[in-house]
Parts: C-alpha cells; structure tokens; sequence
DNA sequence: CCTTACATGTAACAAGTTACATGATTAG
DNA sequence: CTAATCATGTAACTTGTTACATGTAAGG
C-alpha cells in the first residue's frame, strides 16, 4: 500500500520525472524501499489520474517527451495522512534464514559460499554509507530536521548491515565447529 | 518465488495439513517467513497439481475432510535444487524509514508514538526468542545438526530484533536533540 | 450468548516481477 | 561495432492481501 507514499515524498521533496525517480530510488532509497521503473510508471499515472500529482509535459526530439510530475495539494494530504497513522511492521520473507530452518538438507559448503556472496555485498554497502556518514559529520549539528531526519534512516541501513555481519560470523563459527 | 520452498521445507520436516502448516508459519516461522492461510491453501494445491507433494484425505463429520500433505521425491529433489542455488537478497521496503526519509513531513510525536508502539512488540518477541534460547543451551552442545541450523535462524531473529532497539534509542535521542 | 478452535476454501484485487518494445546520442 | 544513457511505456504473470463463506463443538 506504499509505494504511493514513497513516490509522494520523493516527489514532495523535488518534483522529478519517472526516469530521475528510478535513480533516486536506487542510488538513496535502496535501503528505504525498492521499485523497478515499470512499478513507478505505472503508479505515476495512477497518481496522477486521482489528483494527487500533476504532469508538466515537456516535448523532446529522438526521445519520448518528458513528463514532470509535481505534488498537488491533495498529494500532500494524503501523504500526510498517511504518515501520521501507525504503520505495521513488514513481514519477513527471507530466503536465507529459509535455508537455515532447512536445516540437514542445505549443505554447508553451499550456505557458506551464500554467505560469502552476500558478504562482499554487505561490506560494500557499508563503505558507501560510511562515506555518507561521515559527510554528515563534516555539516554543522543540527543543520535541518529534514536532514536529520534522512540521516536516520541511514544509520538504519548501517545497523541492519552491521548486524548480518555479526551473524555471518555466527554462523561460521557454529558451522567450523560442526565440521570439526 | 519460493512461498513453494518454505511449505516444501516445512512439510520435509513432518508432513501436515494446511491449517497445521498455517499454526506452524505463525507460530515458529514468523521470523523466516510469512504466509496466510489463503496463501498456503493455493500454493498446496499447485504444489500437488506438480506432484511435488501428495494428498492422503482424512474424511471427517462436521468439519471439512483433512487433507495431510507428504513431500515426495520430486519436491525433495526440486528444495535441494532450490537450496543449493544462491538467492538474491531481499528487497528493502520499510514505512518506518520512509517516515525518516519524508524528514520534515514527518511530525515528531507521530514518529515516537509509533516507535514506542513497535517497540513493546519488539521486546515481547524478544523476551520469547530469549526463552527458547535458553531451552536450546539447556540442551547438550552440538546435539543434531537440524537443530543448530535452525537455532541461527533464531539468532538472526535476536540480533535483528537488538539491532531496531539500538536504533529506536538513536531516533529518541536525536529527536529530543532537536526539541531542545 | 459469544468467542475460539477446528478445517477448508473462493473471489477480487493490489503489488511486484519479467520480458519485450522503441529509438536517438554519446563514449569507448 | 558495442554498450550505456536517456525516457517512456505495454503485457503477461506471480505473489500477497482482503473480504467473504461454511458449519461443528467446546469453554467461559
């Protein structure tokens, strides 16, 4: 039910078109939330036929004409609305902890290659929101909510990371001492 | 793609009915994977159609008959294909942190009072991993190892759990930073 | 009386994935 | 010559959600 929200305050913070919203969503919202350009040009359009969007059509030669979407004042509201109402928690559906309640039939030689490729991942990831991170630090303290607010929501990606990290560790220790 | 192989790896462990199989999502799965009742009904159906599974029907008075579904050989054959391919990970999709990410949409007192309301879910479930943690150590080391794959299971769901209180007390403190 | 447990589903819909389509320009 | 960037989509499919349906028996 939102992926409607996501676009709204992503577009609540500058207005952009569906192509510029792809990149956003996979260059600083990877860790918020997930969108292929297909689910985005669709819901851009639904937006927009119910209010809460407007288009601004600008015509390109070669290319298909470009379409600007901006927030209305019924996108805000809605978008309002739907950030003061208590969200529930998303389920988990995680193949991983799948093949561990698996058990006797994952072998480990194939869990801990699994491991390792996510790992590689895992550690990237966190080198570019260390980087980030430490951007922040370089801007006086408490600059603007806005910002801060943003910062958050990395610190999460940061913890969540840092916490398969630990359990990658975990895991191969109990699977070395299994073995031996 | 693979509600197939939780309800493949479950049934593995003991053959069940659905509305088992459902009991046994909520109840032992929750932090794995997530599935209705509607979910589970479809997907055993199709996984029978492929013969993945079979059926031994239970007629009953009153109730509708049972239908106690087996793995065969070629569900067994299919999980393993399954489990030992690498999978990709999970995409990110969280309301809570585009709450963060909509910044200054986002009033303070509605962040918190979700946060506290998440957060007392957080602990109960907490509290119940911790016990049958300390079920699992009460038991002799390296006992079978079924049994340690799905204690790291268990441990994912700990350190996950862990990891959004450390953050819950990052957005409290930064917030009323910000209201000083 | 009312709720919970038992035991199965159907139907309609929303959300997410995968494959395909078009066509120019620029960089290697 | 080849791949990537720009910029938009359509279509078909799979997965997940929500609402509705049926009917018994036990416990407070």
């Amino acid at each position: 039910m939102s992926l409607r929200h996501a676009l709204l305050a992503a577009i609540h913070e500058t207005a952009a078109t569906g192509y510029e919203l792809n990149q956003r969503f996979e260059e600083r919202l990877s860790h918020v939330w997930s969108a292929s350009h297909q689910q985005i040009y669709r819901e851009l359009a639904r937006l927009e036929t119910q209010g809460l969007l407007v288009v601004e059509i600008q015509p390109q030669a070669g290319k298909p004409d470009r379409k600007r979407y901006a927030i209305t004042a019924a996108g805000i509201k809605a978008l309002q609305g739907w950030l003061g109402a208590v969200q529930a928690r998303p389920a988990v559906r995680d193949p991983l902890l799948l093949k561990c309640f698996a058990g006797d039939l994952t072998p480990t030689p194939a869990l801990l290659k699994e491991l390792a490729v996510h790992e590689q991942t895992w550690r990237r990831e966190q080198a570019i929101y260390r980087q980030i991170e430490a951007r922040y630090f370089s801007v006086p303290p408490s600059l603007s909510r806005h910002y801060r607010m943003q910062y958050l929501a990395l610190r999460r990606g940061l913890l969540d990371i840092e916490s398969w990290l630990v359990w990658a560790g975990e895991v191969r220790a109990m699977l070395e001492q299994g073995d031996a």
